[in-house]
DNA sequence: CAGTTAAGTGAACAGCGTTTACAGTAAACG
DNA sequence: CGTTTACTGTAAACGCTGTTCACTTAACTG
């Protein structure tokens, strides 16, 4: 038992071997995805057949086939949040509502152009997943940027949130420290009321792409994405988006646009397994 | 090729080898729902062997493995519907708000308790399921009770629903001739601004539970049900709930106590995959 | 009764995750 | 330097999966 170094997530130095183990691993959540995007099943032998390796070497790596699946789910949640974050960063930095509009918007057409990423990241059961490195794992880097996004939405053009006494005492606790890593750390205690309409959002977000994605909805519905335009419709006034100035339309407009921009997504109707 | 029925769904009669052939057939799928609900994993050699066949007979019934699955994922959801149901029958006929409401929560609580049932039937990727029998299968008949049952609430207390014009075109043409099977033809093309009603409520009711069941939320939050009273509190307003009699806090109240009736739900914070 | 059809079996194929016992090789230590 | 230790990978095997194929056995049919 060497000193170790307290586990950075990422390795850049130590020992030569540490460095060469460290490749391999990275090599192999590399692979795995690789294989996913394919459209290929994800399994060990198949990871271990590309790479030129046996199956039974991987488990000098992953513990299991499960860790293996949570780690890529965590990489791809990774990539795709960078994604949307660039999304938002299309937009002038000072259109706050327009950036979270088209973040929240790229999610979605995301998910419909990536169903199998879509419910390895956000419709797997979470539970026992006490991964060896990166414990967080649990909840989406998607969240953290859609937290920062509405904070900005909020810091440019106030709304009203919910006071903290107004919260039920529960909520209050929750929002007030989050089991849930979300990085609401520099968000000062009185508006913390903030994180509790986050979730709200969150939750009808996801009722919609989750449906879509699924594929439990009219076809018709999903392709015009007519019920994610109803959403963020009755969601916007809650961030005070619902002004004199048209904001809304034009955020509407800008979310239409997208969806129109890749009609490719689903074509027939039917998501199926593929891409 | 006798003339052949056009296939009941459930066949009585028949020739003697015909019953016999559906009684096997029926007691695959229990046996699989058996299995499933003790929380073993499905598979086609578990069933036969607790049926005392071997696996390749069950080809004579089943197409594939899939197909099982679908079939008990369709049994599933229909002996669900029957459980929703009977919560709103404990009520008074009259109280349609309260038969409603009764009824979601049953839902939610049934899916909380079975999260894998759930995952089966509400979480599945639908798509090139053309199955044999039942082709329907698509959507659940859990949608076909809550659609019921909104509009018994209107019937009772009318509430203002979209006119058709007011509606995207498209989503006009959803309902009017929805191609997800919802048995809306009795109700007038007038009031079919209710599908779109339902469509909205269905889909934030979905977004939560399937949040708490995937325990991608607060731990504290799935146990309190915080969030969920928090999507009726929202949404009740738009089924015109929200009058100045006390239906509300009344409805919540009758939420709340299902909730905390059975806390057996989710102990531990840990939905994890069994039960 | 003879002929056809359906139900079920056993063996086999290809694949899976996982474990075990065993080589080789790179690092660490005296 | 040589020796020891720790690590990385392999081959073989176990038990499981869905699925196919050839074959028997029983039942129904003309």
């Amino acid at each position: 038992m060497a000193p170790a170094d307290p586990l950075p997530v990422t390795t850049p130095g130590g020992t030569r071997r540490e460095r060469q183990r460290e490749a391999t691993f990275a090599e192999i959540v590399a692979t795995a995805q690789a294989l996913l995007t394919e459209g290929a099943e994800l399994s060990l032998r198949a990871v271990a057949a590309r790479m030129g390796m046996t199956a039974p070497a991987l488990y000098r790596y992953v513990g299991s086939y499960q860790e293996l699946v949570d780690l890529v789910a965590y990489e791809i949640d990774r990539q795709a949040a960078a994604t949307f974050a660039a999304a938002a960063d299309a937009l002038d930095p000072e259109d706050a509502p327009g950036r979270l509009i088209a973040a929240v918007t790229e999610f979605r057409m995301w998910a419909l152009a990536h169903p199998r990423h879509f419910q390895l990241v956000f419709a797997n059961p979470v539970a026992e997943s006490f991964c060896t490195r990166r414990e967080l794992l649990t909840l989406a880097t998607s969240g953290l940027l859609m937290t920062d996004l509405i904070h900005d939405v909020h810091r440019q053009r106030p709304f009203p949130i919910p006071a903290l006494d107004e919260l039920p005492p529960l909520v209050r606790d929750v929002v007030l420290d989050p089991l849930i890593p979300a990085n609401v750390d520099h968000i000062p205690a009185e508006e913390r009321g903030l994180v509790w309409i986050y979730m709200q959002g969150w939750n009808q977000l996801y009722g919609v792409v989750a449906l879509e994605v699924m594929g439990h909805m009219d076809p018709r519905v999903i392709e015009s994405g007519e019920m994610y335009l109803d959403v963020i419709r009755r969601f916007a006034p809650i961030l005070g988006l619902d002004d004199d100035e048209g904001t809304l339309p034009r955020l509407l407009d800008l979310a239409r646009r997208r969806i129109d921009a890749d009609p490719s997504a689903i074509a027939d109707g039917s998501p199926s397994h593929l891409r």
